[in-house]
DNA sequence: TTTAATTTTGTAATGATTACAAATATAAAA
DNA sequence: TTTTATATTTGTAATCATTACAAAATTAAA
């Protein structure tokens, strides 16, 4: 990550939570570490996998309730790609999102939603926007054609 | 309706069905009626509420397994503002959709999600593309400032 | 320390959706 | 028609992600 798009830089993930007024717990704290450094959107089952052989007794209802508290303070996007699980991504900058329906797989797109809502009815005010593409991954793709 | 911007002008909703191979039962029909003169994205719920007085019988999976089958036929588009509950769109023109965090109601966008997806990584393959933005309705924007 | 407040944890509820099988309705065959 | 086969509808039961809740554990304050 350079310097001038990570908002965040040079601050530990502990003091990114003091600096939102967030008690930085161990749970929160690794939870948010996992959330930022990964690029799989990952759902709360996922974080919970990933994070219980270091924390054995972690809960589930933690990850929820961290989850939740960080969506509240703008520290996570929540992405609902209809499959009734919701994901999570730790990357606050404005893009979009594809996901691939063979295989699952969400990537980013560089393309920013919030650029989009032009022409919107007078009197309306806009707090998000997303934008989600849906298909096949150049992976699945190429398989599909065997 | 004008004439070029319906491509089921002139055809019953019955004929609709039949085009795509569907039988149309009694429930079908009604409930492809509903969808196409709905402007308010309606639930499985709210479907089921609405046809219930005229049809008594009808059940809550019928609605499921119809709203589950015009889907895949191309009859309605699904979406998701991510509270948990299914909202079925009749109108098959490319726009997006506002909702309003508030009072919950969906409004049209005359956006089209499919212009955006340009910048598409190499070799994926685009079938789906939705537009979502959330904030307040004039209605609610202005009853917040008092 | 002792006390108070916050956080974590596990279990139980919720609620939309799906699975499934019996009942009903429709179409095809005789 | 009647009979038979097929498709559709219905109601109930299961599923599963998420939420509610209260007890246990941790941390901060007095």
């Amino acid at each position: 990550m350079e310097e001038g798009s990570n908002p965040f830089f040079m601050q530990t993930h502990s003091e990114i939570l003091q600096n939102k007024g967030i008690r930085p717990s161990v749970q929160r704290v690794r939870i948010l570490k996992f959330l930022m450094h990964s690029k799989e959107h990952p759902t709360v089952e996922m974080i919970f996998n990933a994070l219980l052989p270091e924390m054995p007794s972690l809960s589930r209802t933690t990850v929820y309730n961290t989850v939740e508290l960080f969506k509240e303070v703008g520290l996570v996007q929540v992405l609902d790609f209809g499959r009734g699980v919701l994901r999570y991504d730790g990357d606050l900058s404005p893009h979009s999102h594809f996901e691939c329906e063979k295989c699952g797989a969400v990537y980013d797109l560089d393309i920013k939603p919030q650029e989009i809502s032009k022409k919107m009815p007078r009197g309306f005010k806009v707090h998000q926007t997303y934008f989600y593409v849906f298909g096949l991954c150049s992976q699945c793709k190429k398989n599909e054609k065997n």
